[in-house]
DNA sequence: TCGCAGCCCGACCGTTCGGTCAGATTGTTT
DNA sequence: AAACAATCTGACCGAACGGTCGGGCTGCGA
């Protein structure tokens, strides 16, 4: 509600920290109160309710995430970098955000309200807009094959690098240790798949 | 533990359900009891707290997802058909075993008690060893390209079926609606993957 | 200096939580 | 029918939950 506040900013931080790493049901608003460095009474003074808390939170990193994806737009130069570029800065963007990107890929799994659903896929639709787009024009360009469509290709992307995020703990611990670096390992996966997108192909 | 199990089943099936809809915090023993269709008191008698069920429900739903994973195995022929159908088969098995499916990812968002990830873990290495099996075996055939690591190219492939699995409600309602036929969506995206393990190439 | 409006807190409320317990019910064995 | 263990339940407990309330504190305009 109040668009100034104080420490309107420092509960949000705290309460999207604490959801995004347990969970809505999970968290206390003493916890957060706690965490945040002020009196349970307190937050309620700057929201309504603990939905209203986590909504605000909900909204401020859905926007968060928006502006941000805005900024790494498609560089320069041929298709192939630009891809490339685009994919390992929107890997590294869901580290840098990491906290926006658990709490989005909670809400996946929620799938409630239609109201935090639109708010993901609002977010959600802006990167994935930018990649089919560029998919296109590479399309146009004759870079990349024709035979396929471009929204699967670049669902495809973002697949593979939202899912080395929220495996990757799980992946260390496999036998063997094929995952290492994580870095290492995103560009591999970008390789492979890009591998299959382009248009060099004799024929199948 | 009881070799007839009486209403033991019933109480974890309900259990599941909830856990895998809502997360464990968010459900309550007096909703399980009610699901269930017996009092919260009886759940006491065949657990010993609420966690004890929910690490049961979990170990069932592994050793579960344990078994069925062994019997989509890889089938006869070439090693492109096997790896389609190796693909296919996994995504519908998701499927079946939705609950299951959900109950492991919110385990991957949560990555509290390294108890629960080491069940969840256990899993996954069944289908990725299976899945990077095959492919070792492709590249030897010379059907699938050396330069790539097989463990790399395997998770690209659980990558895209569990993405699309956790993300498709949200995939349905962007503009334009590309996503409609979901079945079709992920032979779309093995092929486009498929399409850059294959060693038909040039160079690069 | 006063007043007053926002900011903030300790104490408290009703409800629900996970969990316990004494006892009713049921099934089986003798 | 008696006896006994397993199954099941309603009533209950202390703790923690989301949320409220009255009143302190602080800064600012008059």
């Amino acid at each position: 509600m109040t668009p100034h506040a104080s420490s309107n900013h420092d509960i949000i931080t705290a309460a999207e920290s604490l959801f995004a790493e347990h969970g809505y049901a999970a968290v206390s608003m003493a916890q957060v109160a706690k965490v945040a460095g002020i009196s349970k009474s307190n937050i309620y003074h700057h929201f309504d309710s603990k939905d209203d808390l986590y909504t605000s939170v909900l909204r401020l990193a859905c926007q968060d995430m928006f502006d941000s994806a805005q900024q790494l737009s498609a560089s320069e130069g041929k298709i192939a970098a630009q891809l490339r570029n685009f994919s390992s800065q929107h890997f590294q963007h869901l580290h840098q955000h990491s906290n926006i990107t658990k709490l989005i890929l909670r809400e996946l799994s929620d799938a409630n309200s239609e109201h935090s659903r639109l708010l993901a896929q609002q977010v959600f639709h802006e990167t994935f807009a930018m990649l089919t787009s560029s998919v296109q024009q590479g399309q146009a360009h004759g870079d990349i094959r024709n035979d396929m469509d471009a929204s699967h290709m670049a669902i495809s992307m973002l697949a593979l690098n939202i899912f080395l995020f929220q495996t990757w703990d799980v992946l260390q611990h496999l036998p063997n240790a094929p995952f290492t670096d994580v870095q290492h390992s995103q560009s591999i996966l970008f390789e492979t798949l890009w591998h299959g997108l382009q248009n060099q192909h004799p024929q199948d």
